[in-house]
DNA sequence: AGCTATTCATAACT
DNA sequence: TAGTTATGAATAGCT
């Protein structure tokens, strides 16, 4: 008789394996175990099957049929639709402490991104009816003779040259204003200089202006320049 | 000597059980092994599982330790995270026709929801667009005497404060401007880029275009990556 | 990665 | 649906 050449399986403690290299040996040897079972039950019994496992090492496996997404999508729908009162959680836990049993509900993943388009949907509803008013509102004015209407909505008909065009003009239009504004402030400042000081009057409104735009639009993508002008100085 | 009360276990052939009730039968024994595999392997090797079962008369059935949702999360946050091209499916089919491998792309569920966030974000960043410019040109109309009458008259006829009103009008149509240069500059470069790649106008691009979605995928984002899957072990 | 003795899972039957 | 038994399958320990 030939000598005893392995001692053949032995019972082993369902409990960590501390060896590292016995422990990743196990997982292997096991997790093709388990998947073969799993491709077993899906043929002999028609079920749809998946399964997802992360190694210790964080190495993502899985298996599923007829796919890991069919499966995935069918749990993960289902427990989303029925209201969860009703599908929620009729699962117990084992002696481990984990969980087994009935489907339980949506992953929290699932449930954000329903959650977020929920809530991106009210705010949408409410952003267009508060746009509806506004609209009907500039219809209303419109009768008034409705000339910065024109302005707005006319840019929309602008190609990009003219609307440099536009944007120059406008530019040129407030750099009148501040001007202007300057102007008057320093009248008023003459007059009421010997009461008290204004010293945020030295903000130079013309440096400002032409500083603003040094022409093409580039400058406008990187963000409005002079969004605090002379008058944001005050 | 007793007679025999059983054949014992006889060898079956893998392939689907048409005997309805037989088939029952093994799929609740089957299903319960499969499990108790499973709990064996995460806890022998600290490995994190997660199994849906769908039963042919369509009851589903789940195993998940920690949970099925950590698992579930962890596997589609990770999944979609990274890109489809070098993430999807390097999954191949065994003789039984049914995927086995590597960790394939996001569930369509998943990405459904992403997809619909990202539009929705889309969506309500064009209506608060639209809105602002209708609320600007809303003011503008309430102070329109003055703006007309700057046009008309000039602005050397307005008050300080009728100016400061005036520059405001003014800046926020200049933003208009800006925005809808910008949205042509945007047009422009995507056509573009289907004939050539143009690396230098993301920058601008992506500045624009990063304001649209606050955060649609952030949730989608675990830190993950999973080297050598199922058929590494094979 | 293979091998073998042994334990474990389960097909057939009650 | 649950329990029993004989047997096929999975696998622990070793190389």
């Amino acid at each position: 008789m030939r000598k005893r050449v392995s001692m053949g399986r032995q019972k082993i403690e369902i409990k960590k394996i501390e060896n590292e290299e016995a422990r990743q040996v196990c997982f292997s040897k096991r997790r093709n175990g388990l998947f073969k079972k799993a491709s077993e039950l899906s043929t002999l019994c028609g079920a749809e099957i998946c399964i997802v496992i992360f190694s210790p090492a964080g190495k993502a496996f899985s298996f599923g049929h007829p796919s890991v997404d069919s499966v995935a999508d069918r749990f993960l729908s289902s427990s989303t639709k029925t209201n969860s009162a009703s599908a929620a959680n009729h699962a117990g836990h084992n002696q481990n402490g984990m969980k087994i049993g009935r489907i339980a509900a949506g992953s929290p993943t699932i449930r954000e991104l329903s959650r977020q388009c929920t809530e991106l949907n009210g705010m949408l509803e409410t952003e267009r009816k508060r746009r509806e008013k506004l609209e009907v509102a500039i219809v209303k004015k419109e009768n008034e003779g409705g000339f910065n209407k024109a302005i707005v909505d006319g840019i929309d008909e602008l190609n990009l040259s003219e609307l440099e065009e536009y944007e120059k003009a406008l530019l040129n239009l407030r750099g009148s204003v501040a001007e202007r504004a300057n102007q008057l402030l320093l009248e008023a400042m003459t007059h009421r200089q010997q009461q008290q000081q204004g010293p945020h009057f030295s903000v130079p409104v013309k440096a400002e202006v032409s500083g603003v735009m040094p022409g093409a639009f580039h400058t406008l993508q990187g963000g409005f320049g002079f969004q605090r002008g002379f008058y944001g100085s005050f």
